[in-house]
DNA sequence: TCTATAAATCTGTTCAGACAACTAGTCTAA
DNA sequence: TTAGACTAGTTGTCTGAACAGATTTATAGA
């Protein structure tokens, strides 16, 4: 049992979340274990709702709890290597830096979903998907290749016009909220298609970036 | 002048982000500028200062805004390419996938500080630094080379058993209060003696990260 | 003028309470 | 049996207040 030092200079809130997160590393609390309710952390630790959620929602934003509306709060699965509280996309990315970002569409089309894509997103197998690759440029600048998925049924309306454009302005227009997505990052070799559209020589080293976004439901 | 719809299903907090964000990616605000207090923001909204510390916070983690106690609040350098809000070491990585790390010291030196290196902390020429070489283990599989500079005025008392254990432990045991750190990445070939001590092939991809991490007083 | 103290201003932390929105289970009526 | 209403529990949002700690500005005294 831990006890709350309200004396001590660290923070409460700090107190709690070092806790946990030791709790978490040490095996206590495994992925997918639910925590106790805000109000049960709160009438053990003696302190308000407020400070238990500052340290609940820290853990979330680093990627070691996951809260759900209505349901609860459980330990992140161990996948989750980097979760990005900031949500930002291509395009907002590039204009924080100061450079004009531009996209190519090199193809657009509604296909079935392969095993790995259904099972990458979480639905049944041959569901229909939005595959579109994309050249994404910065300043003119060949910068990265794009191939996203996206199941038809989230938008149904979508468009070849609409791809050419920010797809997450476009989902949060059509009145979906965007949770929170995780990236994995890997090295490897370009290989000679790849390494043409990005103007680079091939088996130049590349970044691979698998990044996932989530809807606010899930 | 952003009007609050405080009918709206999009929470209040969001809007103000919303409004604050599209204000920097305008241009209107630019790097270094100073916000106005919670307090004026929540004169001008007529929103409680929590409401306006939730939309200021989710900024500073998105690392569009940064924040000083006593100071103010400032937009955010553009060069910051990522701010890891969670802070975690290696060994917490590594503990978190549940893996076991290990790191071995390859040399440990104080040497005065190059103009690069001086540059990069903002500290004087020639002030002396450790330099601690590392290879980072995890499961006994090679992982990352590190090399990490500390200026000695932080930390006097560093012996060499120190470094082979984790820093961000022991300096949080001295006192210093880590705030966050800065990420960019880059991916490359290795080098020779690189490859060996990894055990991969030379010109392996490699991915080359820069971490900054950061003391709570900067 | 210069310096040391005081005041004002800012962000950081914490509290107690209120209502909204969502989920899951139970109970009731068709 | 089943569809729908109800209810208890959970997180999400928001308020107004208070004090702490850091920084800057103003002030008073030498």
């Amino acid at each position: 049992m831990l006890e709350i030092d309200k004396q001590s200079p660290l923070p409460i809130y700090y107190q709690i979340e070092a806790y946990l997160k030791q709790q978490i590393d040490d095996g206590l609390l495994k992925p997918g274990d639910t925590l106790p309710s805000e109000r049960e952390f709160s009438e053990q630790f003696h302190v308000s709702r407020m400070t238990i959620r500052q340290a609940i929602m820290n853990l979330v934003n680093a990627g070691y709890l996951s809260r759900q509306k209505g349901r609860g709060t459980f330990v992140a699965s161990q996948k989750i290597a980097m979760t990005l509280s900031g949500l930002t996309s291509f395009s907002e990315e590039i204009k924080h830096r100061g450079m004009r970002p531009f996209s190519r569409l090199l193809s657009y089309e509604v296909i079935p979903a392969t095993d790995r894509i259904a099972q990458q997103l979480s639905i049944p197998n041959q569901t229909p998907v939005y595959e579109m690759k994309r050249l994404r440029l910065a300043d003119d600048h060949p910068l990265a290749l794009e191939t996203a998925y996206i199941p038809v049924r989230l938008l149904p309306d979508l468009t070849k016009e609409d791809a050419t454009g920010s797809i997450y302005a476009y989902a949060e227009q059509h009145g979906l909220r965007l949770k929170n997505a995780t990236q994995t990052l890997e090295a490897r070799s370009a290989g000679p298609e790849e390494a043409k559209l990005l103007t680079i020589s091939p088996n130049a080293p590349v970044l691979l970036i698998d990044q996932r976004t989530y809807l606010e439901n899930g």
